[in-house]
DNA sequence: ATTTTCAACGAAACCGTTTTCGTGTTAACA
DNA sequence: TGTTAACACGAAAACGGTTTCGTTGAAAAT
C-alpha cells in the first residue's frame, strides 16, 4: 500500500521548500525552469494529486453540490439527477444525494449534514410533509448564511431563491383541452391532495380547460387521493360510480392503474375510456396500451437546476435577484388517447 | 447574511483561548463548570457548527462515501442508492454519487476526482464498458492506496475487496426449473452478451435446469441483445421464429416487450406464453398481466454494501480479508405465469 | 516554609494547501 | 564602488478545527 505523497514529501526529497513545490506544479513564473521541470517529474513519477479536502478549506469552496429529494426510486426524480450531474460533472462538481423520503425531519437533518462546509449550494425539491406543514425555516436559514438554494418542481413562494419548474398548469389545460378536442365529455381527474404544490397547479388547468368548454365543470369528477401511496380501492370505486370517458392523472401510476381497471371491466381504450398521465417514466412507454403523457423534461430541468446553482457559486457578486425559470411541458402522445 | 461562526469568534468574544472553547464545547473534564456552561451557551445562541472541511483535514476522514454506478434511470440501482442511503445516514455518513453511464473513461475520471481526499470509500458496480475491456486499473489504483471499495452486482474477480452479489445463476434456476415444473416445453431466454457478469451467471443457470431435466437444451432457443439497449424488432422476430411456451428474461424490459408482442399475436398469457424477468420493478408490478420476477434485493443489497465498506472504513487493522456476500434472489409470483 | 499536587487554561503543532511578503544572490547600471 | 533591479526561492500566515503538552496559581501535604 502506497500511502498518498504531499507536497511535504516532494518537498524534502527534493530539498526545496513546501511553497517552491506548489509554485513549479501550477507553472508559476516565480520558478526556474530547472526546478520546475524536476518538481513536475517527480510529481508525475510518484502520481502526486492534490488533497482536495485541503484546497477545500483554503479557498472554502468544495465542488460539491447537495441534492435533497424526497425519494429516489421514482423516475421524474431519478432523470432530474441525471441532468444534474451531467451538467455539474462535466464542471468539476460532485452530486452528494439526500433522500429525504417525504419526511420533513429528514429532509431538515440532511441539509443540516450538508450545511456546514460540505456544498457548496443546494439543489432540491421539498418533501410532501413540508409542503404540508408549510414551514420552510430550514431553508431561510441556509439561505441567511449565503449559501445558494436552488428549487425545483416542488417549490415554495415563501423562500426567495432560484426556482424551475414546469408550467403544470399549462400541462394539465393541454392535455385536458387535448380529450375534449376528441369530443370526450365526462373527464375525470385522479390527483393528490393540493398541499403538493404541482398538483394544485394541474388541478388548475384541468379546471381551466374545462370552463372554457361547453362541458360542465363537476366537482365530484375529482379524486383526491389523500397522498402518494396508492389505493387501488379508491380508484376502482371512483371509475366505478363515475364512468368517465377519459382520465387525466397526475402520475404514471394512477393511470396505469386505472388502465388496468378499466380493460378488467371490458372497455376499450381509448374508445370507450382515454388517460393522459403525467411524467414519462419507463411506465408509460411500455404499459398496455402505451400511455399518453405530460412529459416534464426532468433531465432538462435538472441541468437548468445545475445551470442556475452553478452560475450563483460562481459568481462573486452577491446580487440579490433570483429567477423562476418555467418550462413548456409536452404532450407525448401514445396509444391510450386518440390519434 | 449573518455568516458562520468559529471557534476563534468564541474565543475571541469570550476572552479565552481556541482550545477552551474547543475542549467546552466537548465537554472536557480539564474545563470548569462555569467556563463549560458559558461557552456552551455561546455556541448555542450563535448556532455555533463545526466545519465539516476543517475535521475531516484533520482526521483524515471525511464521512462521504462514493458510490459509482452505470446508471440511475434503473430501478434496480435505484433500489440499491436507497438501501445505501439508508444505512450510511443512519451512522452520519453521506453519499456522493456519480454515473459512469455503461463508460469506462467516465468511471476512471469519476473514481479520480473521488479519489483524492473526497471519499472514505467506494461502493460500485462496473460499467458493461469496463467489464467488456477487462481493465481494471483504476480499481487496482485506488485499492493500493489503501481506499476500501466494495462492489456488487457488476463485479469481477480480478480485484481484491469486498463483494455483494445475488446469485444470479440460482435465480435464473429457479425460475427455469418452475417453467419446467409447470409443463413447458420450449423454454426461451433472453440475455445480453456474456461480457456483463450477470447475464452470464443467469444464462448458467437457465442451462443448468434444462440439462437437469429431459428437455433439449437447444442453443438457438436464446437470444443474445448485443446492448443494454431495446431492439424491437429482435424481440419480436425471436419470438415468431422459435415459438416457445415460455421465455426468461434477463430484466423487466425484455420482459414486457415480449409480453406485448405475444398479446398482439393474440396468445394468452401465461397459458400459451408464460413470462419471467428480472428485477422487482414499478414495471413488473403494473404491467398487465403482472410480470413474475427473480427480485434482486436492491436494497438488501445497498445496505449490505454499506455496512461491509463503513465496517472496512471504521476498523483501523487493515485486515486483508475480503468477503463476497451472496444475497438469495427471491421468485416473485404474479399474473404472467400459471400460479 | 517548602514542596507537591491538582484544577483550569493556553501555546503550539498539525492536517495539506495557497499565497503574500520577504530575502539573498547576481548582474547591470551610474 | 555603490546602488538598483531582476530572479529564484523560502518563511510564515491562513483556512478551522483537534490534541498534546506545557504553565500558572492556589490548596494540600510535608
Amino acid at each position: 500500500m502506497k500511502a498518498k505523497i504531499t507536497l511535504k514529501d516532494i518537498a524534502r526529497e527534493l530539498e526545496v521548500s513546501i511553497s517552491t513545490v506548489s509554485k513549479a506544479l501550477k507553472n508559476s513564473e516565480e520558478i526556474s525552469r530547472d526546478t520546475k521541470e524536476k518538481v513536475q517529474a517527480f510529481a508525475k513519477l510518484y502520481n502526486y494529486k492534490p488533497n482536495n479536502i485541503a484546497i477545500s478549506l483554503k479557498n472554502k469552496r468544495t465542488k460539491n453540490i447537495g441534492v435533497v429529494i424526497p425519494d429516489i426510486v421514482h423516475h421524474f426524480f431519478t432523470t432530474v439527477i441525471r441532468g444534474i450531474e451531467k451538467y455539474a460533472n462535466a464542471r468539476g462538481y460532485n452530486v452528494i444525494v439526500c433522500l429525504s423520503e417525504e419526511s420533513f425531519d429528514k429532509e431538515v437533518i440532511n441539509m443540516e449534514m450538508l450545511a456546514n462546509g460540505s456544498i457548496d449550494g443546494f439543489i432540491m425539491s421539498l418533501s410532501s410533509e413540508t409542503q404540508q406543514k408549510g414551514d420552510y425555516n430550514h431553508l431561510k436559514e441556509v439561505t441567511e448564511q449565503g449559501i445558494p438554494v436552488v428549487l425545483f418542481d416542488r417549490i415554495t413562494h415563501e423562500i426567495e431563491c432560484d426556482k424551475v419548474i414546469i408550467d403544470d398548469e399549462l400541462g394539465a389545460y393541454q392535455a385536458t383541452k387535448k380529450f375534449i378536442d376528441q369530443g370526450k365529455k365526462k373527464i375525470a381527474l385522479i390527483t393528490t391532495d393540493d398541499y403538493l404544490s404541482v398538483s394544485k397547479a394541474r388541478t388548475q388547468g384541468y379546471w381551466k380547460a374545462l370552463q372554457e368548454s361547453e362541458l360542465e365543470a363537476d366537482e365530484s369528477m375529482i379524486l383526491k387521493m389523500p397522498s402518494m401511496e396508492m389505493d387501488e380501492e379508491a380508484i376502482k370505486t371512483f371509475l366505478d360510480n363515475k364512468e368517465p370517458d377519459a382520465v387525466l392523472c397526475v402520475n404514471e401510476i394512477f393511470a396505469v392503474c386505472g388502465m388496468r381497471f378499466a380493460q378488467k371491466k371490458g372497455l376499450r381504450i381509448p374508445d370507450d375510456v382515454a388517460f393522459i398521465g403525467f411524467t414519462d417514466g419507463v411506465l408509460s412507454k411500455y404499459a398496455n396500451p402505451s400511455l399518453s403523457v405530460v412529459a416534464q423534461h426532468g433531465e432538462k430541468m435538472g441541468e437548468e437546476s445545475a445551470k442556475m446553482l452553478i452560475y450563483k457559486v460562481e459568481s462573486e457578486a452577491e446580487e440579490e435577484t433570483y429567477q423562476t425559470k418555467i418550462l413548456e411541458p409536452t404532450l407525448v402522445i401514445r396509444d391510450s388517447i386518440a390519434h
